[in-house]
DNA sequence: CGCTCATTTGAACGGCGTCAAGAGGAGTGG
DNA sequence: CCACTCCTCTTGACGCCGTTCAAATGAGCG
C-alpha cells in the first residue's frame, strides 16, 4: 500500500514547449504519476497563477471551486478565531496539494507567506482526471494519509509539549524541509508571527525559546531569516523534552 | 466530489447467514459501497475480532500489518511521550476505519475505551480489494479527507482555546456523536483522563471545568457515565469563545 | 462494611501570556 | 554619510490560567 516515495518515471516524450517540461516539482506532485499524455490534458484544465507574499489564495468558508498544486513558494494553512486568535494549522511546501476535501467549502485560509506559483484546476475537471485514472486517485490518498499523520503529530506537540519542545521540534523540521545551502545555512522563512501561530504560543515565547538556545550554544543565528545548527544532537534532545 | 454522505443502497441480496447482514454499520463503514459479491469477498477475507476495555488493537510502531473496520464500541488512538505524558488524537466510532497509513508502522496506538468489536483484514489482501474496487479507493480518500479536516480541527482547539472552550467543544461533539436516549441524555462513555489527554489538559482542570458548567446550569450531570446539555446555546457560546 | 479507584475540591506554584519598552535592520530622503 | 521612520524582533517585569500537590468525597463491588 506504500505509494509515498515511489516516483514516477521521466517523462521524455513531454515536448519542451509544455508548461510541465521544467516544473521543479512534477515527480513530487500529485501530477507525477501522470502519463505524459494525461499530463497534457490534465495541465490543459487549468492555468497557473501567482501570488505575492501576504496574498490569499482561498479564503476559509470560500466555495471550494478550484484545486492547486504548489509548485514554487510557500503557503500556510490558518484559521482565525472570532476575537482574533489565530491557528496555523500546517505550511505547503512546493509540490503539496492544496484542495483536500470532501466539504463544499475550504475549512482553512490559505495564503502565501512567500512569493509562490501554483497549477488552478477547476474542481470539476479535476474530479473528472481523478476518475479516469486510477493512479492519481491512489496518489491523492496517499497524500491525504501522509497530511493526516502531520497533523496528528502536531496534535501532540500542541496538547502536550513545552515552549522549548515546540521550538526544537519546529527548527527540527524547517531544517528537514528547507534547502540547507553552504555550511549548513538554513532558511528560515516563516516569521514569529506565524511560527508562534503554528506552535500554539506568543511571538515573545518564541523570540525568548530562540534566544535561550542560541545563548546554549544549540543553534546559531547567521541572519534574520537564517540560522545553523551546531548541537544536533542537543536539539534532538530538547525537541522529545529529554 | 462529495461521497461523504451519500449511502450505498440496502442489499437485499445478501444472505441473512451472512456475517455483513446485520452488520449495523455496514453503510456507514467503508465496506458500504461495495455490491453483494465484491462484499462476500471482503468479509471472507478476515475475521471479527473483540476486544474489551482497555485492551490495545494496534501498538504504536508496530508493523500495520491489519487495517480494521469498528462495528462497535469505542477506540482511542494515543501517543505516549518517552516521560509519560499522553496525547490523544482522536477517537473512533462505529463505522470508522482504522489504518489510514502509507508507512509500514503504526503512528499511534489503538487502544478500547469500551468494548468493542471490528472487521480485521490483513493489509495484503485489503489492498487488493481496493486495487479492484475503485469506489473503495474512493471511499478511503473520502474517510481520510473528513479525518484530516478533524484533526486540523483540533489543532485550533489545542493551540489557541482555553480550558472553558475546550471541554464546551468536547461536550458538544460528544453530543452530536453519542446516541441521546430519551431527555436528550447523553451517554459520555470516556473517563476524565482521556478526556484530560484527548484537549491537553489535566484531569483536575476538566473537573473544575465541568463542575462550573454544572453550577451555572448549562449541563447537568444525570449519572457518573450521563450528562443533559440545560443551555444549549450558552454551551455553543462557550465553545467558540464568546 | 471496607476496599479500591475515579472524581472532585482546595491551596500554592509556575510556565507562558500580557504589557511595555528597547534594540536592530531595511528603506527613504537629505 | 547621517537622520528619520517603520517594522520586526528582543528583552524585561508582572500577572494569570492551568498545573501540581494534597486531601476529601463518592461510586462500584467483594
Amino acid at each position: 500500500m506504500n505509494m509515498m516515495g515511489k516516483i514516477a518515471p521521466a517523462l521524455p516524450d513531454l515536448e519542451p514547449g509544455h508548461p510541465c517540461f521544467d516544473c521543479a516539482v512534477r515527480e513530487l506532485a500529485v501530477c507525477g504519476v501522470l502519463e505524459a499524455a494525461a499530463l497534457r490534458a490534465f495541465k490543459s484544465s487549468g492555468p497557473t497563477v501567482h501570488y505575492k507574499a501576504g496574498d490569499t489564495v482561498v479564503f476559509e468558508a470560500d466555495e471550494a471551486a478550484n484545486v492547486y498544486s504548489l509548485t514554487a513558494g510557500l503557503l500556510r494553512l490558518s484559521k482565525l478565531l472570532p476575537d482574533g486568535r489565530r491557528q496555523i494549522a500546517g505550511f505547503l511546501f512546493p509540490g503539496d496539494f492544496l484542495g483536500i476535501t470532501m466539504e463544499e467549502e475550504h475549512a482553512f485560509t490559505a495564503e502565501a507567506v512567500a512569493p509562490s506559483t501554483l497549477c488552478k484546476f477547476p474542481r470539476s475537471r479535476f474530479d473528472q482526471m481523478v476518475a479516469s485514472n486510477p493512479q492519481l486517485e491512489r496518489r491523492l490518498y496517499a497524500v491525504a494519509a501522509h497530511e493526516l499523520a502531520a497533523a496528528r503529530q502536531q496534535l501532540v506537540l500542541l496538547g502536550r509539549k513545552t515552549a522549548t519542545e515546540r521550538v526544537a521540534s519546529f527548527l527540527l523540521m524547517i531544517s528537514g524541509r528547507c534547502t540547507t545551502r553552504q555550511g549548513a545555512e538554513i532558511d528560515l522563512p516563516i516569521s514569529r508571527i506565524d511560527m508562534a501561530d503554528y506552535l500554539g504560543l506568543r511571538i515573545e515565547t518564541v523570540s525568548r525559546e530562540i534566544s535561550a538556545l542560541k545563548v546554549a550554544r544549540v543553534i546559531q543565528l547567521t541572519g534574520r531569516q537564517t540560522f545553523r545548527i551546531i548541537d544536533r544532537n542537543r536539539l534532538d534532545q530538547l525537541a522529545d523534552g529529554e
